[in-house]
DNA sequence: CGAATTAGTTTAGACTCCCAACTTAAGTCG
DNA sequence: CGACTTAAGTTGGGAGTCTAAACTAATTCG
């Protein structure tokens, strides 16, 4: 039998420094701008300390000293911000019908979002192909501008093990593609490369932009043909042994419902999944996969316009969301609940419905706290996830230095 | 709106002490006995590093040496094994029948296990007077053995706030009850106390003391007349924004099934809690409170010898069993699910049919790698999780010293 | 213009880990 | 039996870190 007893890594001083230098730093982020003293007085650490802590940061260009200074009595200070623009963090996103890259600097400004229509239903070859020839552009653009990139991670629509590789993608058609090696190879080993879920990194990117950022007890849905969660419990990725978790799309929540492709009946995603409720809405056959955002859309459209049949599935497709969710609340009592993907252009519908029954089906009182919304960030979230994901390491310890220029 | 965009804790030289201290006590415990050599070999510390900090921990009496030697070519070396007898570390658990209390020391071992017919439902006063007097005699005792008590924990049979506040314990009647400072005042402030839920005291006990201790995504279900989940996810305890999670009783598992107390139907506890067990095997009304135990006894009995109704009863609970974990494992990914409480005298007969439903059911190829299995650790699981607990914090750098003597 | 106030730097000291040399205590072998 | 080999553990010096206290710097107040 394997022990999991294993021992931590032992601390050494290096470490005490890396730990101070990103206190410093989330601080400066935290409450931009503000003054040497002000970080020594907030964190505890001596003046002396703060000032050596600063220095340091400054020489690696991630803060900068705004010059400005107040006007109150007693010697002026000088204020810091968040510089980080030398360093280039990227995220990418493969799905059935798009690719997607989002660049950021250390500093969290969008340095580039791309999108681009891509059949990913060609086979593995074909995708990862053109997901490397996109991360080459990506980083032959970042670079041409001197910056350095920190690291690309790219999210994928389905079970990603630790190591990288895509177990199944279902709507890709991928089985044990080992995503991560390649796409390192592809850009000739310079960079680092992680491969993540879709949902993990849509939970990343609202753990960092979105309103509610820094919730350490979040959870993201995907709302896309399948239905995932991305959950982030204790501060930290929840991602499971194997790095399976989140399959929420199974939960039942339809007696005798429809069957679903996992065999069994009224699973939410058979129930609220993109096609069912397109189905629901009740006009003809479902759209194919390119139509889909189309159908939404338009489902909207019919929603605003006061459609009774749209409407009316909408609410109950929100009820049922919400049983579902109601289950996901009793086990992990998040504090919020986002919803992405296509469920945020029907969330104004969804959501009353959702929230009541959420309200009403889980044990602790007031839903425990947990606050359903739709996300605010727009497309591409997984994108923006995985460069958020890279923006992660740093603040986990790995605080880069810039090239002796 | 309030920011959760919080600044760690800034470190210093004396955490590193402390983390590596605590490295090297870990090491001792999983490698016992082993040499300063082999610290080193197998942390990367430093030979003189290692020296160092055993020299402090021989001090504390946290670890001894053995003075055993090995032999073969070389200088022998001294043996180190975990000592940590000076220290104690206190559980306990008040249930609807029950009060028990476990103490064990720093090295892990039984100090005393007591436990105690006590009708929980008396009211909170007088739970919390029993729960008091039981812990003073406990303190008493360990005391006059020379230890000193480095905490109690305690576990409740429902919601547990962060501030060790029991919001709401169904069996026992009890609402916001402040336990934590009741406690404290009671034992004279000299002692940290701590509350929490029995389902994380189970899984805290699973893993520190069960057979896969140490598995860091791990799952415990107790089994009573209601069923919550202790999780522990990425290593570390998952409480959720309030301290919530783990309800699990209230997946729906059968349409249209019996309703429950929380309003609908079908729930995992109103369908396999203890009640419904023993109803479904089908002999007359149900037992009393006091006559659980009696029950399930005499129901592993029936199964035992062979009744067919009681066996076709506990192969169908399990296969809703496994079909509320299957959505928990879903969503979690663990690597094991431990059953606690009534179902380990059952577990002959309810396991097969969850594991199958459970490997049927979950997403990820098998099952996620989540393996079922029934608890060993015997009654008071929760009491002995909750000494678990006080130790977890000595693993998190609270390493104790001997009082000046 | 000097006192008060606040910001930031310098310097000395304590603590930690690491490295290299050393001491200690065995076994090995001629 | 004694020199050699092997391995465990200790000692002393060095580098890096934080801290405290003294110091310098820049501004407002009176």
């Amino acid at each position: 039998m394997i022990t999991h007893q294993s021992v931590p890594r032992p601390a050494d001083v290096a470490d005490v420094r890396t730990t101070n230098l990103v206190v410093v730093l989330r601080f400066v982020r935290a409450h931009s701008p503000c003054s040497r003293a002000d970080i020594a007085a907030a964190t505890g650490l001596n003046k002396a300390t703060v000032s050596s802590l600063v220095t340091d940061l400054l020489d690696r260009r991630l803060l900068r000293e705004t010059g400005v200074t107040e006007n109150r009595i007693g010697r002026p200070a000088t204020m810091l911000v968040v510089d980080g623009s030398p360093y280039a963090a990227v995220g990418m996103e493969i799905n059935a019908d798009y690719l997607a890259a989002v660049a950021v600097d250390v500093g969290g400004r969008r340095l580039l979002s791309w999108r681009r229509a891509f059949d990913g239903t060609g086979g593995p070859a074909r995708g990862t192909a053109a997901l490397a020839a996109l991360a080459r552009r990506v980083v032959a653009r970042l670079s041409a501008d001197g910056r350095r990139v920190l690291g690309v991670t790219v999210g994928v629509p389905g079970l990603v093990d630790a190591a990288g590789v895509v177990r199944v993608a279902p709507n890709l058609g991928w089985h044990d593609v080992d995503l991560r090696a390649d796409l390192h190879r592809a850009l000739g080993g310079a960079v680092d490369v992680l491969v993540d879920n879709d949902a993990n990194l849509g939970v990343a990117a609202e753990h960092r932009y979105g309103p509610h950022a820094g919730t350490p007890d979040l959870v993201y849905l995907t709302g896309e043909v399948g239905i995932g969660a991305g959950i982030i419990a204790g501060g930290r990725p929840l991602r499971g042994f194997r790095g399976y978790s989140g399959e929420i799309g199974h939960v039942p929540v339809v007696p005798d419902g429809p069957r679903c492709g996992c065999g069994r009946r009224g699973c939410l995603e058979s129930v609220v999944g993109l096609a069912a409720l397109i189905g629901a809405a009740g006009d003809g056959p479902p759209p194919t996969p390119e139509h889909l955002t189309t159908a939404v859309d338009d489902l909207a459209t019919r929603a605003g316009a006061g459609d009774r049949q749209v409407l009316a599935a909408l609410e109950l497709s929100g009820t049922r969301l919400g049983l579902g969710l109601s289950v996901l609340a009793n086990l992990l009592n998040p504090e919020k609940i986002v919803l992405g993907g296509y469920y945020v252009p029907l969330a104004p519908w969804l959501l009353p419905a959702a929230r009541a029954e959420l309200g009403s089906g889980v044990l602790a009182p007031d839903a425990g706290g947990a606050v359903l919304t739709a996300s605010t960030l727009g497309h591409s979230a997984a994108a923006l996830g995985g460069a958020a994901r890279v923006l992660d390491l740093v603040d986990a310890g790995r605080i880069p230095l810039l090239d002796p220029a």
